[in-house]
Parts: structure tokens; sequence; C-alpha cells
DNA sequence: CTACACTGTC
């Protein structure tokens, strides 16, 4: 392609009268610094139609180095490859432009054919090369380009300098960005506040405080980026006492948009959030005279991370009534709080305002949809986003074997989990306890012993203790007790609750009291004051019905004065959510849903159903245990919905605890009683009744 | 002849 086919996609040109190439070439740097493309581009058909382009290297490189700054790197690279006489001007602003512009690879690419050219690289390439080497992590490389510098003598240039220490920061080496730092013999406020942020990004908290200190011991007065930095600190360490001073050093300063950048605001916003202190940042929120984008992201994520999925879905409103308009971040927070309280409809409803904004392509709004949708009880829309994006990080592998693995699909779980080993892609721990976990949710006891130590073995990781809790679980499940115990005795890491509490809940499934024992004291020894040990041994003992035993732990639990944490459960009906606790009389239609209760009852019972009562840790008449079994939070919620929905209308549950034993066989009855598909997500995963079946087929 | 590094919310 020729520089006068380039003119023919050009805007006409509009500078009527002529320039010569010096005022050509003020003109062009003016647009470089604002980054203008289509000043430039008029600029660049101005030159052409006068034809002196090709014989003058001078405009052509200043043109070339034009396009490059505003990012325009096809034009930038057909004038470059027609410059027969490339100074090292040019070279740098092509290696910037890429570098500068998601290409560091080509970046790098053209720095080689630099070298081989014969041109030498300056302080004015260095940045941008190590810019690349840092971006793409690629740290052989990098540490080379570094002695490059030091043989060049180009290593006390701040400008250069500072890149070295963004370079080491990126690849998480503080160490050696600080061997650089103290060796600086110059140092300007940008090498401080990288050396902040960058330990920051690095979870060096205290040593990016201490950086704080040392600077303002030498005199060096801080920024905005600096406060940024150290705002985001006091939220990884939750400390409020430093957060609310920078708070009130930034209103004293000007606040909102004065002295600092408005940025500002809304990261002591976030501050606020990550250190529990939600009121506070609605305060300031709500105090705001601008309120952008990024304001309501920041407060909208922080509802959506304490779990106050109703905040979030009232935020949103208010957004969407006023003139803001959400972007993929508010997205991906909503579908968040939907995924929470399981908002099947109103998530689809946000998928399509995405789809129309074209935020579908997002990889992170795919990770929120497809979590979204598997934890809302839609396996199949969660695979449909699967299959259709185009590029899938580890997040969306994960979350999607995690949707497998909590609907009982273990099999798909693990077929996926294989096919992204046969990627690019490079599995974690996460992924490692995703598919695991699906194994036990399905009892797929060879496949996940076979993953487990294939990991241990291929992929240099070393299990912690919630892999080998998924271990337990899943030999537990299936019965493998003494292989399960067998595992913990042979951890060489300390066994954790997660550990001893899976194999206590193995215990409780097949009845083994002497291993419920030993797991319990553990459990005991690790967490006196967790509730959970205590209730399932009691629950083991009630099973034997061995009462003296059950009382001396319920003796226990009493004197501990421990609570068990108060279960609910909640249905969707018409945008509405109705929540019920345990024995909740305060719902509108309470009497009815009692009475299809009652109806219930006597209509399970003809049916042969006996109900088990040794989940009831009360020590009362066998009679009022049974009727406790019936205040059941996820019943009155399955009553309510059967009271007020169509026949033959799927009904979807949402419980925050695991469900109960009888409550799982009287829902499997009922589904066959009622003709009705009951759609229950608790706790741990997903059970689809239908038929008086449940897809769990009793792992759970 | 020209110019460069650090920068918030998921």
């Amino acid at each position: 392609m020729s520089l006068l086919k380039v003119t023919a996609l050009l805007p006409k040109p509009c500078f009527t009268t002529t320039l010569n190439s010096l005022e050509c070439g003020s003109l062009l740097q003016s647009f470089s610094n604002s980054k203008s493309l289509s000043q430039a581009q008029q600029l660049h058909a101005h030159v052409t139609t006068g034809g002196n382009l090709r014989h003058n290297t001078y405009l052509a490189t200043k043109l070339a180095a034009c396009y490059a700054a505003c990012g325009h790197m096809p034009h930038a690279q057909l004038i470059f490859d027609q410059i027969v006489l490339k100074n090292s001007f040019l070279w740098n602003s092509m290696i910037r432009g890429y570098a500068c512009h998601h290409s560091p690879t080509k970046s790098l690419v053209l720095y080689r054919e630099m070298l081989r050219f014969g041109q030498k690289p300056d302080k004015f390439t260095y940045p941008f090369v190590l810019k690349a080497c840092g971006d793409l992590l690629l740290r052989g490389i990098g540490r080379k380009v570094h002695a490059l510098v030091v043989v060049g003598g180009l290593e006390e240039d701040v400008y250069v300098g500072n890149s070295i220490l963004s370079m080491y920061l990126k690849f998480g080496d503080v160490a050696a960005a600080q061997v650089v730092f103290d060796k600086m013999p110059l140092r300007d406020l940008t090498s401080w506040n990288t050396m902040v942020s960058g330990c920051v990004k690095n979870g060096e908290t205290q040593g990016a405080f201490e950086i704080f200190g040392e600077m303002r011991r030498v005199g060096v007065v801080g920024d905005g980026t600096t406060l940024l930095a150290l705002l985001s600190a006091c939220g990884d360490v939750m400390d409020l006492k430093v957060g609310k001073e920078i708070h009130g050093h930034v209103v004293r300063n000007g606040g909102n948009g004065k002295v600092y950048n408005g940025f500002l605001v809304n990261s002591i916003i976030d501050m606020y959030c990550n250190c529990e202190s939600i009121s506070c940042a609605r305060k300031l929120f709500e105090g705001l005279i601008v309120k952008d984008i990024v304001s309501w992201n920041s407060l909208i994520s922080g509802y959506e991370k304490r779990g106050d999925a109703f905040e979030v879905l009232e935020l949103f409103g208010r957004m969407v009534e006023g003139s803001e308009v959400p972007d993929e971040v508010t997205v991906i927070s909503v579908l968040g709080a939907c995924n929470q309280i399981s908002a099947l409809r109103l998530g689809t409803s946000v998928h399509s305002y995405g789809v129309k904004r074209g935020y579908g392509v997002n990889v992170a709004v795919g990770t929120a949809l497809i979590g979204m949708y598997a934890n809302c009880g839609s396996l199949i829309c969660a695979c449909c986003v699967f299959d259709e994006m185009p590029e899938k990080n580890l997040a969306v592998w994960t979350v999607m074997v995690t949707g497998f693995g909590i609907h009982g699909r273990g099999r798909e779980a693990v077929s996926i989990f294989y096919e992204m080993l046969g990627t690019n892609v490079t599995p974690d721990e996460g992924i490692f306890t995703a598919v695991l976990s699906a194994c036990s949710h399905s009892g797929l006891v060879d496949e996940g012993k076979e993953i487990f130590y294939k990991v241990t073995r291929d992929y240099n990781v070393d299990p912690g203790p919630t892999h080998y809790a998924c271990l337990v679980d899943l030999l537990g499940r299936a019965g493998y007790l003494d292989e399960a115990y067998a595992v913990i005795q042979s951890m060489k890491l300390e066994p954790n609750e997660d550990v001893w509490t899976a194999l206590l809940s193995a215990c409780r499934l097949h009845r083994n009291v002497k291993l419920a024992e030993i797991s319990a004291q553990k459990l005991f020894e690790l967490n006196p004051n967790g509730a959970s040990g205590y209730v399932c041994l009691s629950n083991i003992y009630a099973a034997e019905r061995r009462w003296k035993d059950v009382e001396n732990v319920r003796a226990l639990v009493k004197k501990s004065r421990l609570k068990k944490a108060p279960s609910y459960s909640f249905v969707e009906l018409n945008k509405m959510f109705h929540q019920f606790f345990f024995g909740d009389t305060s719902h509108q239609q309470s009497d009815d849903i009692y009475a299809k209760l009652k109806d219930l009852n006597e209509q399970l019972k003809k049916a042969g159903y006996k109900p088990d009562t040794t989940s009831v840790l009360f020590d009362v008449e066998e009679e009022i245990k049974e009727k406790m079994l019936w205040n059941h939070s996820e019943r009155l919620a399955l009553a309510f919905a059967l009271i007020t929905t169509a026949p033959g209308t799927t009904i979807r549950i949402t419980k925050n605890l695991r469900v109960c034993g009888d409550c799982h066989t009287v829902i499997k009855m009922i589904s066959k009683l009622t003709d009705r598909e009951i759609i229950m997500r608790d706790i741990s995963r997903f059970h689809h009744f239908r038929d008086g079946l449940c897809s769990c087929g009793g792992y759970w």
C-alpha cells in the first residue's frame, strides 16, 4: 500500500493555506501531545496532496510519530516502512506507540529490529522496552535489558530508572525494585509513587507505609497519586484510622476535584467500603455534588461485596432512573447481587441490557453472567454464555467447573477441566478446589483421586488444606472413612477446620461414632466457638439413640452460649422476595401457609412418610420435634410457593444453610405429590427435585 | 530539530 492509497481513506483536507515543513512539524507535535488523531489525519491529507511527503523524511518521521502517539499504529507502520533513513527518534516513537497501545510484543520485535539495524537505543528507547517486558512478564529478557541499560551508562537517568522500578514491581519482585531504588542518585515524585503503589499492588502494605514515611522524612511532598496508593493500602489491611486521616487531609486541601484529582474521592469511598464502614462510604457518596460512574460503581460494589444485594438493586434502580449510564463494572456488581439472592429474572434482564450495550463480549462480564446463571439455577444459560465466549481465561473455566459441580454434574465438570488443561491456560489452586468439590458432589471417587494426585505431580501445585478437605469429603461421602482418615494422617501440613468438618459430616452420613468423636475433638481444639461441630456430633449421637451423650454435648453448647446462625429461605414472586425464618408467622399469608403444610403432612403420611427427627436438637417430646420440623424455613417457603403459583410452575427456593435431611425427604415426596419441579439452592449446592427424586443422589 | 516513567472502581 502506498501513501497515496492511505490518503484515500482520509478526510478531506481543510488546511487552506500552504504550510512549510517546520510549521507542519510543529503542528504535528501539538497533535501528538493532545493525541488529536483527526487533526493529524487532516494534516496528513494536506501534505500528501502537496506531494512533498515522500521526499521529506523530517515530515514523514513527524507524521509517523504523531500517528504512533495517537495509537493509530497501522498508519504509523505504513509510513515507517517507507522511510529509508530511520533515525532513533523514529524508532523510539514506534516502540513507544506499540508499547503504549496494547502491543508490547510488537514493541519488542521492533526493538530487536532496531538493534539489528545498527541503531543504538538511548534514554528514550529503554522506558518503553522495559514497559513492554513488564507488561509481558518477561523476567529473563527484562533483566537483560536492565543489564544493557547499565552497560550503556543510562542507569542514572530518572525516567529510565523509574521504568526499571516499574518493571520489577510488575514482576512482583519488590526486593529487586528496592535495590534499584536505593541506588538511584536522583529520585523524583514518580520514583516514590512507583515504589509506594508497587508495594501496595504486591500486597506489601507495611513496606508501602514505610516508604511513605521515608518520603516524608526526606521532605518529598506526595500528590494525589501517592494518596490513591495509600488509600488502597488502607482498604487492604482495613486501616480505618489512617484512611480517615487521608480523608481529612483531602477535605482540608480542597477535596472533590480541586487540589487533588477527582479520582481521589471515589477511592475514599472504596476505602471505606473495604474497611467495612459502608455508612461512611454512603454518607460521602450522598454528599457528593458531582457523582461520576466510578462513584456509583464504588458504592454498589461495596454493597455487593458485603452481601447487601437489595441495597445494590436499589442503587442500581436509582442510577438507571437518573442520568448515569451503567457500565460493565456496574453490570458485574449487579449480576453478583442477583447471584446472591437467586434473582434469575432480574439477572436475565440485566444480561439483555448488557447485550444491547455490547458488554457481553467482555471476559469479566461473561464470568459474572455464568456465575449468575449457574447460581440462579439455570445451568443451560450458563453453558450458552460459556460456549459463546471467544476468549476464556482461568476465571471463566473456574466458574463453569463450579457451576457444573453445584448442580451435581460432576462428569461435565471433570470433562471441561481436562479440556482446559489442553489449552494454554495454567490452572491454579482455585480450579483444583472447584473440580475436586464437583467430584465429591457427584460421588466421582476415582476421578477425584486421579485429579488430586495428577495435580500434585504434574502441575507443581502443593495441595493446601482446602484440597485435602475436598479429598476427605470425596472419600468420606462415598463411605471410605478409614481411607479418608488415613489421608488426614498422611498430611504434611496441619489439618484445618475444613478437613475435620469434612470427616465429621461423613461420619454422620455413615454413622461412624468412633471417627466422629476424633474429628469433633480436633474441631473443638481448633475452634472452641464453632457451633457446627457440636450440632453435628449431637446429631450423630441422636441417630444412635445415645441420649446421655446428646445431653452432654448439648450442655457444652449451652455452657459456651453458642448460637447457630439463624436459618432462612426465600422465594421470588413477581419481582418480590418473600423471606421466611424458622417458625416465621410474620408473612401476610401465614395462616394459609401453615394450613397448606398441615394438609401436606397428612397426605405424605398416607404415602408412607416417617419423620426423621434426629436433626432436632431440643430435648422435647417426639411429637413436638415432629412439629418443629414443619416449622423449617424451606417448608414455609415451599408452601408459600405452592399456594401462590399456578400448577406446574417450577418452584425455586434459596436457603442460607444446608437443607436438613428430613426436609430433603419431604421435598422429594412433595415434588411427586404435586407434580412440580422444585429447584432448591442451599449453601453448598443445588437440588433438582422431580417426580420423587433429587439430582443430588444423596451427595450433599 | 523533536520525546519518555507513576495514576481509582470489577
